[in-house]
DNA sequence: AAACGGGGTCGAATCGATTCGATCGAATCG
DNA sequence: CGATTCGATCGAATCGATTCGACCCCGTTT
């Protein structure tokens, strides 16, 4: 009652009270192990008395080795990150999965490196990269020296890094191929950033070769291998704003330079594109066929119901939350991958459809 | 090289084999403290040997006893917290204040009891309360034995409890003045969920007596004060599709029962509401107003301006995130309040202006 | 009645670092 | 040239718990 009145009370703190052993007291706290029904309620009694809160968080991490906490990597400010539907499905996904361990997430934007979190700094068990570009190798370095399991959505592949894979060119060059059947040539691209800078612009060799977003380059390959010459736009980020702009900008010129089909790297920059077209006058799918990537939910964004590649989103998050799980417990890690279906919309038609 | 093969390298290993003791190695990573280039050298070249990968995070935080990280507790499902622009916004402004400090975001979605995360076991150093009701109470004991500074977001006051305020009944009266003063006297309420349970359904007075959501509570009391014996309508989540539903329950009745004018709880909500009149060939704001709340961008989503309560989202995140770091750093801890302001949009007139 | 078994408790080691105070040699000051 | 100071390093204590093996006591089994 005299020294203990400033500082928070240990279990050791406890135990004395209790008149047990640090050992006994511990044993109620976390439930193993046999204890007496009446040594545990002097246990309590002590603990109540103490105004005590429970076994260190801290101390337990360190004893056991886990910290019950996943670190979610991602490459977009806090916000941004789930200002994308893509991503909030897939943490409802992840979310199903991690919460039956009582996981927590922790959130941790990788900026690049000024002053940012240092991924070694951080307590987790084990970290999901999400949508994080090359330049992350380093950070998956430290990461791997600490023996902490890495899940990475839609990523290069790293060794030692567990895949959750998505088959973004095969997907988009299936898309594509459907421009194509119905007749398109001209085609452009709406692309999401092209790494961390997220500059907006014209599409060219430099630029494109310089790209560090695994997901926009794969989705590039695919478009490329049925439209090799196709021109393009890059957005900075995946917003309908941004498709409204990079659609204004491959639009708003003479009618005989505009492409016939826009293929965009997601359903939001495809709202965007599409957006951009009614206001041009452009009518879609008369004279402009749109084809995005996602298949989120538009609900009012657009009346059309898009031409799209439907991705598994949520289904990403659950296979993701599996594999931290299974990293974890066995040590084994079940790589895995899913696959994005087209959709036939209302957006894609032949060219020129209204007869000009 | 033997036995070392397995097992994860410490500090003490590398400084063994760095013919340096303990203590030095440890200065030569945290930067306190003077070393000699020469030993520095060689410690991080034995670190570098024995592929160390730098002081480990638990045990660091055990002896420095911070953890670097905070805690945001929300009452939603992961994807559902950050689905709501609201938030997404006050994340803005949060990530914008703790990113200096490096501190990561710990995301804990709070389901009430069954076997989720016990806000007790989690490693933090302090928590974040966003969109908590009444029912956090104990959750907010246990942390407050722990020491932990809380920020509690939009909650009823608690002692030792650091809020950030929004004047949510002030406001909402103020937006019902509006409604007042051009001439309303039939208004309904479509608010936020009441509860954990999310039922939506008829607003009664045993419902009302037994919320626990703050927010909503406020703002219905706020509107009470000006129409006393409004009728509403709960709605499941803040999104277009409960507040359509809202909507449709209020509206699809005979016109001489119908409201001349809805307040709705949020901007989602009231652009379902919105719709639904649309789909009811009931014009806006000829034969209804609509008031939101939050002043969200609403893209596309609704051809109006809203008429709405703006709400300075990030600025809250920006308090809360100073609340955080002035806690952590003096232990005093700076509440504040803001307030919504009142635009007057396109989407409120006076009653039957349509000239029935 | 001796051996066995097991519930209940305790001691001590351990998890991996940080940090305070002490030590020691060398450089500076008067 | 002796005294003081400063820089570099080390030992030992500490952070707060968990856990393994040992131990004791008492009820069973044969």
């Amino acid at each position: 009652m005299s020294d203990v009145a400033n500082t928070r009370p240990t279990l050791a703190a406890v135990a004395r009270r209790a008149g047990v052993s640090a050992s006994t007291a511990s044993l109620v706290f976390s439930g193993a192990g046999p204890v007496a029904d009446a040594t545990r309620a002097r246990v309590l009694e002590a603990a109540a008395e103490l105004d005590y809160a429970g076994p260190d968080p801290t101390a337990r991490s360190l004893r056991r080795g886990r910290t019950g906490v996943i670190g979610l990597v991602t490459e977009d400010s806090l916000g941004d990150a789930f200002r994308d539907p893509v991503n909030l499905a897939l943490l409802d996904g992840l979310g199903e999965e991690l919460s039956d361990d009582a996981y927590g997430l922790l959130v941790l934007p990788w900026t690049g490196e000024p002053g940012g979190v240092d991924l070694g700094d951080v307590p987790m068990d084990a970290a999901i990269l999400l949508g994080c570009s090359v330049d992350l190798a380093r950070s998956v370095e430290i990461l791997q020296r600490r023996r902490i399991p890495i899940v990475a959505i839609e990523a290069p592949p790293l060794p030692g890094v567990v895949p959750i894979d998505l088959d973004n060119a095969e997907a988009t060059a299936r898309g594509a191929g459907l421009l194509r059947e119905l007749g398109h040539e001209r085609v452009a691209l709406v692309t999401l950033p092209l790494d961390l800078a997220r500059e907006r612009g014209p599409l060219t060799p430099e630029r494109e070769a310089a790209a560090t977003a695994y997901t926009a380059i794969e989705r590039i390959r695919g478009a490329r291998s049925m439209f090799p010459d196709a021109v393009g736009v890059s957005a900075g980020g995946s917003t309908v704003a941004e498709g409204h702009a990079a659609g204004l900008a491959l639009l708003d010129v003479p009618a005989a330079d505009r492409p016939t089909a826009v293929i965009a790297q997601s359903d939001l920059l495809a709202a965007g594109v599409i957006r951009a077209a009614e206001e041009l006058g452009i009518d879609v799918p008369g004279e402009l066929s749109v084809l995005g990537f996602d298949g989120i939910r538009l609900d009012g964004i657009t009346p059309h119901v898009l031409t799209t590649l439907v991705q598994p989103s949520v289904e990403k998050g659950r296979l993701a939350g599996r594999a931290v799980r299974a990293a974890l417990a066995d040590g084994a890690a079940p790589g895995s991958a899913v696959t994005a279906e087209l959709r036939r919309g209302e957006t894609a038609a032949a060219p020129r459809a209204a007869g000009r």
